[in-house]
RNA sequence: GGGUGAUUAGCUCAGCUGGUUUAGAGCACCUGCCUUACAAGCAGGGGGUCAUAGGUUCGAAUCCUAUAUUACCCA
C-alpha cells in the first residue's frame, strides 16, 4: 500500500481517539502502581475552547501521557465548573429573550431552566478537549454542582461554621448592580479611566457667607452625605471644625469633623463623608458614630431617600445633578483627572460599594497555612518567581476575609436558616446545618420553643461563591468527603496546571482547603507519608496574548478559533505550535496574524504550521522505510559498516537525549523538551541516520538494518508521543504489524543505557567535515553528484578517527567523495579547511581562485588571532590563574592550545598559497 | 501611589548555579537545488555593542544600583 506524500491528520485523529476510548486506556482504578493524579482546572460549563485552554490542557496531557508511558497509574480527572455568576447571567438573558423574568418564575422554576440549559450546552468544551487529544478519564467527569460535590460544599460550610471560621456580618461590599449580587474583591477589575472631579460648595449654617469646597467624583451621592471631614492639622479649616454646613440642593445640616485620614493635598483637602456609598467613608462614619443614609436601590438607581432625582440611574443622575448644582451656585468647577474604577469581572458594570449582610470566611489562619506550604517547599511553584506574587497576597496585612455569599440562585444554597419572625439583621439567630430538619432541631434546642416547625424557618436566599465549591476540587472529585477509599490512593495530586491569574481565586484556596480537610479524611500515617497538600507542584502557564500583546479574549475577538486551527493544522500541529513558545509563567504571544483589511484575527499560525510540517516529516520518513526493498543476504561490505556505525551512534544519541529529557521533564521545561525531541528526530534521525543507512539507488536494504531502523523509529515515537499523540500512534501502527493492545499510547518509555560519548564526538566531526565540504561545493559551484578526493592531515586524532569502522565509508557517502586518505604533507592546489584542530584538503577539479582562497583564510586567521589574544589576556592575568578554579584554568589553557594549533595550520595553508 | 517581572537577531523566544557560548533555536531573509521520503523539502549563508549608565568580580547576557521603556499585580 503506498501512502500519500502528505500526512492527513483529520481521519487519523478521530480514528485513534475513538480507538483509545474503546480500549479504555485513559481510565484509572487504584492499583499497586504509583499514582500520577492530575485534576483539570474545570472550565466554565458555559465555556468554549479558547487558546488558554489549548495551552493548559496540552501541557497537562503531555505530563499525563508521559507518566502513563513511564508505568505510572495516570489519572486525569476532567470536569466543569458551574460558574455561578457567568452561567446565571447567561440563563437570565436567554429567558429574557423569551419574555420570562427570573423574579416572576421563582427559584425552583429558574433552576429547572438553568439545568436544562446546562444539559443541552454544557460540556461542549469537554468534547472539544477530546479533539485536542486530551487523555482524560472521562468516566470520572465531574461537575461542581452535581449532588456529591454540592454535599461536600454543605459539609465544609457547616464544618467551618462550627469551628467558628465562618461568620455573618454587615460589611461594606462590592456590589454588581447588573448581576444584583455582591462580588468578592478578586472579582473586581480596576481600570484606569477618565473621570471628573466636581468641586462643590457647602455653605455654613451659622454664616451664609462662608463655605467649604469639597472635591468629589460622585456628586449624585451628596444626598447621602452625613459630614464633611478635614485633616485636624489643616490650617485652612481650623475655624470650620465643629461647625456645620448645608448639603447643597437638599439643605440638610451636616457637621464638619476632623480626621487624620483626610489627605490635605488631594482636591481641596475637604472630604464629604458618605458612609453608604464609599468603603473608607463607611469606616470614618463608624468611627465618628455617624448615621448611614443609603440612597441607591440594588440596581443602581436613586431611591426615595435621595429626595431628588428619585428613580434615575446613578450615571443619569450624575449628569442631571450637575445642572441643578450649577443653577444653585454650588458648583465651583469641574476638573478632569485619571482614576481607576472598579468593574465587575463578569458583567463589566461599575461596581457600587454597598452595605450588606454577607457570609465570610476568616482567612487569617488559612493564609498562614497556605503561605507556609509553599515557603517550605511542600508545594512547589514553577516558575518559582510566582511565589512573590503569592506571598504578597497572603501576607497578614494584605489578607482579607473571603465573602462567600452571592445573591444568586445558580449554586449551592447557603445552609443557614432563620426564624421567620425575626428582623433581618446582624443579631438575628441563625441555625447552620446540612438540612432543614437539622436546623429545626437546633432552633428548638436554642430557643427552647418545642412548638417550632419547618414553617417557622426561612433558609438564607443566597448561594455560595463558585470558588467555594472549586476550592474542594482535588478532594471532591474523588468523593473524598463521603468515602476515603479513592482519595487515599489518588491524593495528593501530582501537579496542577493553571494560569497565574487564578492563583488567589483558586490555587491558594485549594492549598488552604487541602491542609484543612485532608487530615480529617485520611489517616495520619498516610498524611505523614504523602503530605496534606492538594498537589505537589503548580505549573503556572502564561496568558495567551495576541501579537499586540493584548490578552486573548472573546470580547476583543482577537483569539483565533481553536477548532479551526485544529482543522487547519491537525491537533498535533496545534499542540506543537501552542507549546513551542510557552516557557512556564511567561506570557505567550500567539502568532496568529490579523487580516490587514478587516482587522479580524485569522486562524493561521506559523508555529502550528511548523508542527504540521513536523508531522509531515515523520510521515515521509515512514514512507522512505516502507519504500525500500529488503534483502536477507548479509554482506560485510562498506554499507554494512556504515549501517553499524549509524546504528550505534543513533542509539547513543537517543540515550544522551533521554537523560536531557528527563531533566527537562523534572523541571517542567516542556517547550525545551519538545524542541529537544524535534531536533533528535529531524536532525539526527532523518538528516543523518536515514541518509547514512539509505541504500544506493535501486539497491535493497539489508533486513537487519531495516529492523534496526524500525526499532529506532518506534522508540522515537514513544518519546514524541506525549507531545504529538496522534501522528505517533499512526506511525507506530504503520511501522509493523501489532498484536492486540500493542499501542503507542501504552508503550514503554525507554530506559537510559550507558552510551559511547566518543562515538558521538566522532560523528560530530563527520558532520562538521561534511558540512565544510558541502559549503566548498556551494562556493565553487561544484555539483552535489561530482565525486571529490579528500586528504586529511595525519595526527593521532585523525588517524584514530579515520580508522573507526564505518567512518571513512560514511564520510564518502555524506560528502560524495571517491577517496579519503591521510597525509603528512601539505597538499597544494586544494581547498584547505579545519575540522577540529586538523587540516583537511579537498581536491577540486576546477582552478582555484588563489585570491579568493587567501581572503577566506585571512578572515579565519583574524578570527583565531582575536580569539587567542582574548584567552591569552585571561591566562596572563595572575589574578585569574590564582583565583579561578583549576578546571576553568585548564579549560582556558586547552582553548589556547587548540586555537594556536588551528592558527598554525591556517598560516601554513596561507603560506602555501604564496 | 505600592509591588513584581520583562527588555537578547527583522519577528517570537531559549540561555537554569557567573567560566567550552567573542550568545542559541524557529520563523523571516539571501544563494543554489523539483537529488529516485518529504518544495509542508534539501544543501549552504548572512544577521546581535545581550535597553542605557555605573558598580561588584580574575571573569558579567547572567549578580548589584540607577535610568528608560514595557507588561502585569495590588489599592
Amino acid at each position: 500500500m503506498s501512502l500519500s506524500a502528505r500526512y492527513q491528520p483529520q481521519e487519523t485523529e478521530t480514528k485513534w481517539y475513538d480507538y483509545w476510548l474503546k480500549k479504555n486506556y485513559f481510565h484509572s482504578e487504584p492499583d499497586e502502581r504509583e499514582p500520577f493524579t492530575v485534576v483539570i482546572p474545570p472550565p466554565n460549563v458555559t465555556g468554549v475552547l479558547h487558546m488558554g485552554h489549548m495551552l493548559n490542557n496540552t501541557i497537562q496531557d503531555i505530563l499525563v501521557r508521559k507518566a502513563r508511558l513511564s508505568g505510572k497509574n495516570a489519572c486525569w480527572v476532567p470536569g466543569t465548573d458551574h460558574a455561578s455568576i457567568a452561567t446565571e447571567a447567561k440563563v437570565v438573558r436567554l429567558l429574557r429573550e423569551q419574555g420570562i423574568k427570573k423574579g416572576d418564575i421563582g427559584r425552583d422554576a429558574f433552576l429547572e431552566h438553568a439545568f436544562a440549559w446546562k444539559d443541552k450546552y454544557g460540556g461542549i468544551i469537554l468534547d472539544q478537549l477530546k479533539r485536542l487529544g486530551a487523555s482524560c478519564d472521562w468516566e470520572r467527569t465531574r461537575f461542581t454542582m452535581e449532588p456529591s460535590l454540592s454535599d461536600a460544599v454543605l459539609h465544609v460550610f457547616v464544618n467551618l461554621y462550627e469551628k467558628g471560621r465562618i461568620y455573618r456580618g454587615l460589611r461594606m461590599t462590592q456590589w454588581d448592580p447588573e448581576a444584583l449580587t455582591v462580588l468578592s474583591n478578586e472579582e473586581v477589575i480596576y481600570k484606569e479611566e477618565n473621570a471628573r472631579l466636581f468641586h462643590l460648595k457647602y455653605y455654613r449654617t451659622d454664616n451664609p457667607d462662608l463655605f467649604i469646597t469639597i472635591a468629589t467624583q460622585r456628586p449624585e451621592t451628596i444626598m447621602a452625605d452625613v459630614a464633611i471631614a478635614v485633616h485636624p492639622q489643616d490650617e485652612r479649616y481650623q475655624s470650620f471644625i465643629g461647625k456645620s454646613v448645608f448639603v447643597p440642593l437638599i439643605n440638610r445640616e451636616i457637621p464638619i469633623i476632623a480626621d487624620a485620614y483626610v489627605d490635605i493635598a488631594f482636591g481641596t483637602g475637604a472630604l464629604k463623608i458618605t458612609p453608604a456609598h464609599d468603603q473608607n467613608d463607611y469606616e470614618i462614619g463608624k468611627k465618628h458614630k455617624l448615621p448611614v443614609i443609603d440612597i441607591l436601590t440594588p440596581n443602581g438607581k436613586l431611591n426615595e431617600k435621595a429626595t431628588i432625582l428619585v428613580g434615575q440611574d446613578r450615571f443619569e443622575a450624575r449628569k442631571n445633578i450637575k445642572k441643578l448644582l450649577e443653577e444653585a451656585g454650588a458648583l465651583e468647577k469641574i476638573e478632569d483627572y485619571r482614576t481607576s474604577i472598579g468593574h465587575s469581572e463578569r458583567t463589566d458594570a461599575v461596581v457600587e460599594p454597598r452595605l450588606s449582610l454577607q457570609w465570610y470566611v476568616d482567612m487569617k489562619p488559612f493564609a498562614k497555612t497556605a503561605l507556609e506550604a509553599v515557603k517550605s517547599g511542600e508545594v512547589k511553584f514553577y516558575p518559582e518567581s510566582m511565589f512573590n506574587m503569592y506571598q504578597s497576597w497572603l501576607q497578614e496585612d494584605n489578607i482579607r476575609d473571603w465573602c462567600i455569599s452571592r445573591q444568586l440562585w445558580w449554586g449551592q444554597r447557603i445552609p443557614a436558616w432563620f426564624l421567620k419572625t425575626e428582623e433581618e439583621d446582624e443579631n438575628q439567630q441563625v441555625f447552620v446545618a446540612k438540612t432543614a430538619d437539622d436546623a429545626l432541631k437546633q432552633a428548638i434546642e436554642k430557643t427552647g420553643n418545642a412548638s417550632l416547625t419547618l414553617a417557622d424557618l426561612k433558609q438564607d436566599e443566597d448561594v455560595v461563591d463558585t470558588w467555594f465549591s472549586s476550592w474542594l476540587w482535588p478532594i471532591s472529585v474523588f468523593d473524598g468527603f463521603k468515602d476515603p477509599k479513592e482519595i487515599a490512593y489518588y491524593y495528593p495530586t501530582q501537579v496542577l496546571v493553571t494560569g497565574w491569574d487564578i492563583m488567589f481565586f483558586w490555587v491558594a484556596r485549594m492549598i488552604m482547603s487541602g491542609y484543612e480537610f485532608s487530615p480529617e479524611l485520611l489517616d495520619a500515617v498516610k498524611i505523614k507519608e504523602k503530605g496534606a497538600m492538594p498537589f505537589k507542584a503548580v505549573y503556572y502557564t502564561g496568558m495567551v496574548r495576541d501579537n499586540k500583546r493584548r490578552k486573548m479574549s472573546k470580547s476583543l475577538g482577537n483569539s483565533p478559533d481553536a477548532l479551526a486551527l485544529i482543522d487547519n493544522y491537525g491537533a498535533d500541529g496545534v499542540r506543537f505550535g501552542v507549546l513551542s513558545s510557552a516557557a512556564a509563567g511567561n506570557d505567550i504571544i500567539f502568532d496568529a496574524p490579523f487580516d490587514p483589511k478587516t482587522q479580524e484575527v485569522l486562524n493561521e499560525s506559523k508555529l502550528c504550521e511548523q508542527g504540521r510540517n513536523f508531522c509531515n516529516k515523520l510521515w515521509n520518513a515512514l514512507r522512505l522505510l516502507q519504500g525500500w526493498e529488503v534483502t536477507e543476504i548479509e554482506k560485510n561490505d562498506g554499507d554494512h559498516a556504515i549501517a553499524e556505525l549509524a546504528n550505534q551512534w543513533l542509539d547513543a544519541r537517543i540515550n544522551q537525549t533521554l537523560v536531557l529529557l528527563q531533566d527537562q521533564f523534572n523541571s517542567y521545561r516542556l517547550s525545551e523538551a519538545l524542541i529537544t525531541v524535534y531536533k533528535l528526530i529531524w536532525d539526527d534521525f532523518c538528516s543523518w541516520y536515514l541518509e547514512l543507512i539509505k541504500p544506493a539507488y535501486g539497491e535493497p536494504i539489508q533486513k537487519k538494518v531495516l529492523e534496526q531502523a524500525i526499532a529506532h523509529f518506534e522508540k522515537l515515537m514513544t518519546i514524541l508521543h506525549p507531545f504529538m499523540p496522534f501522528v505517533t500512534e499512526e506511525i507506530w501502527h504503520q511501522l509493523k504489524q501489532r498484536a492486540e493492545g500493542e499501542d503507542c499510547v501504552v508503550s514503554v518509555w525507554p530506559t537510559v543505557n550507558e552510551y559511547d560519548k566518543l562515538l558521538i564526538a566522532d560523528v560530530d566531526l563527520l558532520k562538521l567535515v561534511t558540512t565544510s565540504v558541502r559549503e566548498i561545493r556551494n562556493n565553487h559551484q561544484i555539483k552535489m553528484k561530482e565525486e571529490l578526493t579528500l586528504y586529511l592531515q595525519q595526527s593521532i586524532l585523525t588517524n584514530q578517527w579515520l580508522h573507526r569502522k564505518g567512518i571513512k565509508e560514511a564520510l564518502c557517502k555524506t560528502s560524495v567523495l571517491n577517496e579519503v586518505s591521510l597525509t603528512e604533507e601539505e597538499i597544494t592546489n586544494t581547498v584547505t579547511f579545519l575540522g577540529g584542530n586538523d587540516k583537511f584538503y579537498l581536491v577540486i577539479n576546477t582552478t582555484i581562485n588563489v585570491e579568493e582562497e587567501k581572503g577566506r583564510l585571512v578572515k579565519e586567521i583574524e578570527y583565531y588571532q582575536k580569539f587567542i589574544s582574548s584567552v591569552e589576556n585571561k591566562l596572563t592575568n595572575e589574578k585569574f590563574a590564582n583565583s579561578a578554579p583549576a578546571d576553568i584554568v585548564n579549560k582556558e589553557r586547552q582553548k589556547l592550545a587548540d586555537g594556536q594549533t588551528k592558527l598554525k595550520g591556517l598560516m601554513e595553508a596561507l603560506t602555501k598559497l604564496g
